[in-house]
DNA sequence: CGTCCAGGTCTAC
DNA sequence: GGTAGACCTGGACGC
Protein backbone atom coordinates (compact mmCIF):
# COMPACT_ATOMS: atom_id res chain seq x y z
CA UNK A 1 0.00 0.00 0.00
CA UNK A 2 1.25 3.48 -0.97
CA UNK A 3 -0.40 7.22 -1.17
CA UNK A 4 0.19 8.45 -5.03
CA UNK A 5 -1.73 11.85 -5.25
CA UNK A 6 -3.29 11.95 -1.95
CA UNK A 7 -4.69 8.53 -3.01
CA UNK A 8 -4.42 5.02 -1.34
CA UNK A 9 -3.20 2.58 -3.62
CA UNK A 10 -2.97 -0.93 -2.71
CA UNK A 11 -1.11 -3.13 -4.95
CA UNK A 12 -0.55 -7.09 -5.40
CA UNK A 13 2.17 -8.85 -7.06
CA UNK A 14 -0.55 -11.67 -8.21
CA UNK A 15 -3.46 -11.10 -10.65
CA UNK A 16 -6.62 -10.66 -8.19
CA UNK A 17 -10.15 -11.49 -9.82
CA UNK A 18 -12.80 -8.81 -8.84
CA UNK A 19 -13.90 -11.27 -6.02
CA UNK A 20 -10.94 -11.02 -4.52
CA UNK A 21 -10.09 -6.93 -5.16
CA UNK A 22 -13.80 -6.05 -3.32
CA UNK A 23 -12.86 -8.41 -0.24
CA UNK A 24 -9.53 -6.31 -0.18
CA UNK A 25 -10.57 -2.94 -0.59
CA UNK A 26 -13.23 -3.83 2.04
CA UNK A 27 -10.30 -5.18 4.09
CA UNK A 28 -8.63 -1.64 3.76
CA UNK A 29 -11.46 0.43 4.19
CA UNK A 30 -12.00 -1.04 7.80
CA UNK A 31 -8.32 -0.83 8.15
CA UNK A 32 -8.02 2.50 8.03
CA UNK A 33 -12.03 3.11 8.78
CA UNK A 34 -12.72 4.90 5.72
CA UNK A 35 -15.91 4.96 6.37
CA UNK A 36 -15.87 7.13 9.13
CA UNK A 37 -16.98 10.45 9.42
CA UNK A 38 -14.70 12.12 12.05
CA UNK A 39 -15.50 15.96 10.68
CA UNK A 40 -18.16 16.26 13.63
CA UNK A 41 -15.31 15.67 15.91
CA UNK A 42 -12.66 17.87 14.23
CA UNK A 43 -15.63 20.93 14.46
CA UNK A 44 -15.51 20.21 18.49
CA UNK A 45 -12.23 19.95 18.49
CA UNK A 46 -10.95 22.95 16.02
CA UNK A 47 -10.36 25.38 19.16
CA UNK A 48 -9.18 22.85 21.57
CA UNK A 49 -6.27 23.50 23.07
CA UNK A 50 -5.53 20.26 24.65
CA UNK A 51 -6.10 18.22 21.28
CA UNK A 52 -7.27 20.97 18.63
CA UNK A 53 -3.74 20.23 16.90
CA UNK A 54 -5.61 16.74 15.98
CA UNK A 55 -8.21 18.75 13.66
CA UNK A 56 -5.93 18.27 10.70
CA UNK A 57 -7.00 14.55 10.61
CA UNK A 58 -5.55 12.79 13.01
CA UNK A 59 -7.92 10.01 15.22
CA UNK A 60 -8.06 7.49 12.56
CA UNK A 61 -7.00 4.47 14.38
CA UNK A 62 -6.21 1.28 12.58
CA UNK A 63 -8.34 -1.55 12.99
CA UNK A 64 -7.61 -5.35 11.54
CA UNK A 65 -9.37 -6.19 8.56
CA UNK A 66 -12.20 -8.11 11.18
CA UNK A 67 -13.69 -7.67 14.33
CA UNK A 68 -12.99 -11.10 15.13
CA UNK A 69 -9.27 -10.79 14.66
CA UNK A 70 -9.39 -7.61 16.73
CA UNK A 71 -11.35 -8.82 19.74
CA UNK A 72 -8.86 -12.05 19.56
CA UNK A 73 -5.85 -9.74 19.36
CA UNK A 74 -7.28 -7.72 22.27
CA UNK A 75 -7.43 -10.53 24.31
CA UNK A 76 -3.97 -10.81 23.71
CA UNK A 77 -3.30 -7.30 25.25
CA UNK A 78 -4.88 -8.23 28.81
CA UNK A 79 -2.93 -9.04 32.02
CA UNK A 80 0.45 -9.15 29.83
CA UNK A 81 3.63 -7.30 28.73
CA UNK A 82 3.47 -6.42 25.33
CA UNK A 83 6.13 -8.20 24.51
CA UNK A 84 3.56 -11.17 25.22
CA UNK A 85 1.08 -9.72 23.03
CA UNK A 86 3.46 -9.68 19.93
CA UNK A 87 4.61 -13.11 20.86
CA UNK A 88 1.10 -14.89 21.37
CA UNK A 89 -0.69 -13.36 17.71
CA UNK A 90 2.70 -14.11 16.35
CA UNK A 91 1.90 -17.74 16.94
CA UNK A 92 -1.34 -17.38 15.59
CA UNK A 93 -0.60 -16.40 12.26
CA UNK A 94 1.55 -19.31 11.92
CA UNK A 95 -1.49 -20.98 11.71
CA UNK A 96 -2.37 -19.32 8.82
CA UNK A 97 0.94 -18.88 6.65
CA UNK A 98 1.37 -15.33 8.23
CA UNK A 99 -2.15 -14.09 7.53
CA UNK A 100 -4.41 -13.95 10.78
CA UNK A 101 -6.58 -16.94 11.14
CA UNK A 102 -10.15 -17.48 9.84
CA UNK A 103 -12.68 -18.40 13.25
CA UNK A 104 -12.34 -22.14 11.91
CA UNK A 105 -8.92 -22.42 11.95
CA UNK A 106 -8.44 -21.11 15.29
CA UNK A 107 -11.82 -23.53 16.28
CA UNK A 108 -10.25 -26.40 15.23
CA UNK A 109 -7.12 -26.21 16.83
CA UNK A 110 -6.90 -28.59 19.82
CA UNK A 111 -6.58 -27.18 23.30
CA UNK A 112 -2.80 -28.34 23.52
CA UNK A 113 -1.63 -25.93 20.53
CA UNK A 114 -3.00 -23.28 22.22
CA UNK A 115 -0.97 -24.25 25.99
CA UNK A 116 2.25 -25.90 24.17
CA UNK A 117 2.67 -23.81 20.90
CA UNK A 118 1.18 -20.45 21.16
CA UNK A 119 1.50 -20.39 24.99
CA UNK A 120 -1.39 -18.25 25.86
CA UNK A 121 -2.03 -20.12 29.07
CA UNK A 122 -5.36 -19.51 30.36
CA UNK A 123 -6.41 -17.31 27.73
CA UNK A 124 -6.58 -19.81 24.81
CA UNK A 125 -9.97 -21.58 26.31
CA UNK A 126 -11.24 -18.10 25.59
CA UNK A 127 -10.01 -17.27 22.02
CA UNK A 128 -11.28 -21.15 21.20
CA UNK A 129 -14.62 -20.34 22.51
CA UNK A 130 -14.90 -17.14 20.52
CA UNK A 131 -13.23 -19.00 17.29
CA UNK A 132 -15.91 -21.42 17.72
CA UNK A 133 -18.83 -19.62 18.16
CA UNK A 134 -18.26 -17.45 15.70
CA UNK A 135 -17.17 -20.77 13.19
CA UNK A 136 -20.48 -22.44 14.03
CA UNK A 137 -22.21 -19.39 13.31
CA UNK A 138 -23.93 -18.67 17.04
CA UNK A 139 -22.09 -15.00 16.57
CA UNK A 140 -21.55 -12.53 14.40
CA UNK A 141 -18.96 -10.31 15.37
CA UNK A 142 -18.59 -8.31 12.03
CA UNK A 143 -22.44 -7.33 12.71
CA UNK A 144 -21.24 -4.79 15.30
CA UNK A 145 -19.67 -3.37 12.51
CA UNK A 146 -23.11 -2.13 11.62
CA UNK A 147 -23.29 1.88 13.47
CA UNK A 148 -27.26 1.65 12.63
CA UNK A 149 -28.06 -1.72 13.97
CA UNK A 150 -26.96 -0.98 17.41
CA UNK A 151 -26.23 1.64 20.50
CA UNK A 152 -23.10 1.76 22.20
CA UNK A 153 -24.65 -0.14 25.19
CA UNK A 154 -25.43 -2.93 23.17
CA UNK A 155 -22.27 -3.13 21.58
CA UNK A 156 -20.78 -3.24 24.93
CA UNK A 157 -23.02 -5.50 26.56
CA UNK A 158 -21.77 -8.04 23.64
CA UNK A 159 -18.82 -7.88 24.05
CA UNK A 160 -18.79 -7.60 27.51
CA UNK A 161 -20.53 -11.59 27.53
CA UNK A 162 -17.50 -12.37 25.55
CA UNK A 163 -14.81 -14.48 27.86
CA UNK A 164 -12.01 -12.44 28.36
CA UNK A 165 -13.25 -9.43 27.37
CA UNK A 166 -14.40 -7.30 30.39
CA UNK A 167 -14.44 -3.18 30.43
CA UNK A 168 -11.28 -2.42 29.28
CA UNK A 169 -11.23 -4.63 26.62
CA UNK A 170 -15.12 -3.64 25.00
CA UNK A 171 -13.62 0.16 25.27
CA UNK A 172 -10.75 -1.20 23.12
CA UNK A 173 -12.82 -3.09 20.31
CA UNK A 174 -15.04 0.02 20.49
CA UNK A 175 -12.58 2.15 19.41
CA UNK A 176 -11.75 -0.10 16.82
CA UNK A 177 -15.73 -0.24 15.75
CA UNK A 178 -15.57 3.86 15.61
CA UNK A 179 -17.32 3.83 18.54
CA UNK A 180 -15.53 6.57 20.50
CA UNK A 181 -17.42 7.12 23.83
CA UNK A 182 -15.75 4.75 25.90
CA UNK A 183 -12.71 5.70 27.62
CA UNK A 184 -9.77 3.08 27.50
CA UNK A 185 -8.80 2.57 30.98
CA UNK A 186 -6.07 0.32 31.70
CA UNK A 187 -2.95 0.40 33.38
CA UNK A 188 -0.81 1.90 30.57
CA UNK A 189 -3.16 4.92 29.98
CA UNK A 190 -3.73 5.53 33.88
CA UNK A 191 -0.47 7.03 34.54
CA UNK A 192 0.05 7.97 31.36
CA UNK A 193 -2.96 10.18 32.07
CA UNK A 194 -1.72 11.55 35.41
CA UNK A 195 1.70 11.71 34.08
CA UNK A 196 0.50 14.54 31.55
CA UNK A 197 -1.86 16.16 33.52
CA UNK A 198 0.48 16.25 36.40
CA UNK A 199 -2.09 14.97 39.02
CA UNK A 200 -0.94 12.66 41.69
CA UNK A 201 -3.81 10.12 41.45
CA UNK A 202 -7.19 10.33 39.54
CA UNK A 203 -9.78 8.17 39.89
CA UNK A 204 -11.11 6.57 36.67
CA UNK A 205 -14.51 8.38 37.54
CA UNK A 206 -12.20 11.91 37.57
CA UNK A 207 -10.66 10.82 34.55
CA UNK A 208 -14.30 10.50 32.53
CA UNK A 209 -15.56 13.55 33.99
CA UNK A 210 -12.58 15.69 32.71
CA UNK A 211 -13.13 14.06 28.97
CA UNK A 212 -17.20 14.05 29.56
CA UNK A 213 -17.46 17.43 27.57
CA UNK A 214 -16.21 15.63 24.29
CA UNK A 215 -19.14 13.66 24.52
CA UNK A 216 -19.51 10.78 21.54
CA UNK A 217 -15.73 11.28 20.78
CA UNK A 218 -14.54 11.44 24.57
CA UNK A 219 -13.13 8.32 23.99
CA UNK A 220 -10.92 9.38 21.15
CA UNK A 221 -10.04 12.44 22.81
CA UNK A 222 -8.49 10.43 26.06
CA UNK A 223 -6.69 8.55 23.42
CA UNK A 224 -5.18 11.50 21.35
CA UNK A 225 -4.13 13.57 24.14
CA UNK A 226 -2.01 10.12 25.41
CA UNK A 227 -0.61 9.76 22.69
CA UNK A 228 0.23 13.24 21.51
CA UNK A 229 3.75 12.45 22.05
CA UNK A 230 3.57 9.49 19.50
CA UNK A 231 3.69 12.21 16.54
CA UNK A 232 6.20 14.31 14.83
CA UNK A 233 6.39 17.75 16.34
CA UNK A 234 5.56 18.75 12.76
CA UNK A 235 2.04 17.19 13.16
CA UNK A 236 1.11 18.83 16.62
CA UNK A 237 3.54 22.11 15.93
CA UNK A 238 0.31 23.80 17.99
CA UNK A 239 2.14 24.44 21.22
CA UNK A 240 -1.55 25.92 22.67
CA UNK A 241 -1.81 22.26 23.47
CA UNK A 242 -0.02 21.17 27.19
CA UNK A 243 -2.07 21.95 29.69
CA UNK A 244 -4.54 19.48 32.14
CA UNK A 245 -8.26 19.31 31.30
C1' DC B 1 16.01 -18.71 42.66
C1' DG B 2 11.72 -16.34 44.56
C1' DT B 3 8.72 -12.46 43.90
C1' DC B 4 6.45 -9.18 41.29
C1' DC B 5 3.77 -7.65 37.56
C1' DA B 6 2.62 -6.25 32.73
C1' DG B 7 -2.01 -2.17 28.00
C1' DG B 8 -7.39 -7.59 33.02
C1' DT B 9 -10.97 -10.90 33.68
C1' DC B 10 -13.63 -14.26 36.15
C1' DT B 11 -15.57 -16.27 40.13
C1' DA B 12 -17.21 -16.29 44.64
C1' DC B 13 -18.62 -14.08 48.24
C1' DG C 1 -22.94 -3.65 43.32
C1' DG C 2 -18.45 -3.77 45.04
C1' DT C 3 -14.25 -6.49 46.21
C1' DA C 4 -10.50 -10.18 47.29
C1' DG C 5 -8.00 -14.19 44.97
C1' DA C 6 -6.71 -16.91 41.34
C1' DC C 7 -4.96 -17.09 36.85
C1' DC C 8 -0.78 -18.54 32.24
C1' DT C 9 3.40 -16.49 30.78
C1' DG C 10 7.97 -14.59 30.79
C1' DG C 11 10.88 -10.63 31.64
C1' DA C 12 12.67 -7.58 35.43
C1' DC C 13 14.35 -7.24 39.78
C1' DG C 14 16.17 -8.20 44.52
C1' DC C 15 18.69 -11.33 47.25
Amino acid sequence: MREVNGKLVAQSAALMGPGKRDSLRASIVRMFRLGDDLSPFYARIAEDELIGWAARGAGRILASPSVFEDVIKTICTTNCAWSATVRMTRALTELAEGAFPEPEILAAAPDSWYRDNARMGYRGPYVKTIARAVAQGRLDLESLLDAQQYGDDDVERQLLALPGIGPYGAAHVMQLLGRHRRLILDSWTRPKYRRLARKRQAADSTIRRAFARYGAYAGLAFWLYLTRDWLDDELTFDKRAGGCP
